[in-house]
DNA sequence: ATTATTTTTTAGACTTGTCTAAAAATTATT
DNA sequence: AATAATTTTTAGACAAGTCTAAAAAATAAT
């Protein structure tokens, strides 16, 4: 069994694992973490003791098959205690975050296997992100950033790269959500922004802003 | 904001001053949560200090007004999640403690207004326990034990006492459920046990059941 | 009303997870 | 290749929550 504090180590590995080849290295945990690297050094070996991570001095982390397991277990949960609270308890989006980081500790098979019943199998959170099954496998999609699409290619929005709720709330507002296609109109080369279709409307949408939305074409 | 421990502590002493009028002592706090009295003096100081609790040394301790509105704000947490549980997530009434016990954590007012909404605002738990209000106000019943009625008396089971596993498998097993009509048909003087009716069929139960039914007549 | 027993508190220690400051190793730079 | 800069680790300290053992206070018994 794991603590708190270990499952939240596991979590941040097993998110900057997904995205690079190389072992985590212990600022790069520390900083996930908003923790000092000397904190990180000290779970590193106390995860390391529980077999969870391989770790040798100097040469960062990277995930057991254990390891991986355990924390798409923790990622599972969160995303489907995300899915329960937009679609039974009326959360939006920007608000399921904090609340899910609390309940992805609560420690129950049951309880998260009749959830996920509940729920329907759900296979992606509200965020777009895939919901690992059971063994911690994990569909994943071929979306790509809306940034690099070409002038006159369409696709549609399956994901955010950044899910805060200051961009989250931002979409809302331009009335970008998941499900809806989008027509890449002008690439701008100026400022590569981009002028975009949804909706039957054209919008203006800025380099930072396609750089932090999926799309599956 | 208060720590997993102070809750923990704060519900002890919620539960144990509804039915005594005196101050609860460091040895019955302790006791309730498995702990050793030093931790507990220790922990008191701590809740004195945060104003939860009134404390002289050696005389025990009350709850203050703020104290007893925390206290039952995670109680409530507690029930609404067992009725959840039980409802939408076919557990059993004898599944729903240890995990109720991690969920009662969980802070989101939100959260918890929207389950207490999703489940149509229920007023009891699975084991037939009052739910407060978002105010900390609960509706006492007057329901007695089963044991304290008398021949040829009736009425209808409306909660437990002890809520443990055992017990509710027990009862599971004997047909006994809340909501059922009880008829006491003999009292044994010899081992103070009851023969009763329930659902048209005659059966006999101990005192110590007795003891641990709740009826309203 | 003393003495004995029980309860409660204090004192000091231990664990978990964190921190700062300094030392050691690695990586980058010239 | 040697030095500079960065990263990582170690050493020692601290807070929270717990424990054991001993002291102090309250209660019970003779």
């Amino acid at each position: 069994m794991f603590t708190l504090s270990e499952e939240n180590y596991l979590k941040a590995i097993y998110h900057l694992e997904s995205g690079s080849e190389k072992g985590i290295s212990t600022n790069a945990i520390a900083k996930s973490l908003e923790t000092k690297a000397s904190s990180a050094t000290d779970m590193i070996k106390k995860l390391s003791e529980k077999e969870v991570v391989f770790y040798k001095k100097y040469q960062g982390v990277t995930l057991t098959d254990f390891g991986k397991k355990t924390a798409a277990n923790i990622v599972r949960k969160h995303r489907l205690w995300e899915v329960f609270l937009v679609e039974r308890l009326n959360f939006s989006w920007d608000e399921v975050h904090e609340v899910a980081e609390q309940l992805e500790h609560i420690k129950s098979p049951k309880l998260i296997n009749q959830l996920d019943a509940l729920l329907g199998f759900p296979t992606h959170d509200p965020h777009g992100d895939p919901i690992p099954d059971k063994d911690g496998n994990v569909n994943a999609v071929d979306k790509i950033l809306l940034a690099n699409l070409t002038k006159n290619e369409r696709g549609v929005c399956v994901g955010v790269h950044d899910s805060s709720s200051e961009f989250l709330r931002f979409l809302d507002k331009k009335g970008i959500t998941l499900g809806k296609e989008i027509t890449v109109l002008e690439k701008e080369d100026f400022d590569d922004s981009l002028l975009i279709e949804i909706d039957a409307e054209k919008l203006s949408i800025s380099k930072k802003i396609a750089n932090n939305l999926y799309i599956q074409k």
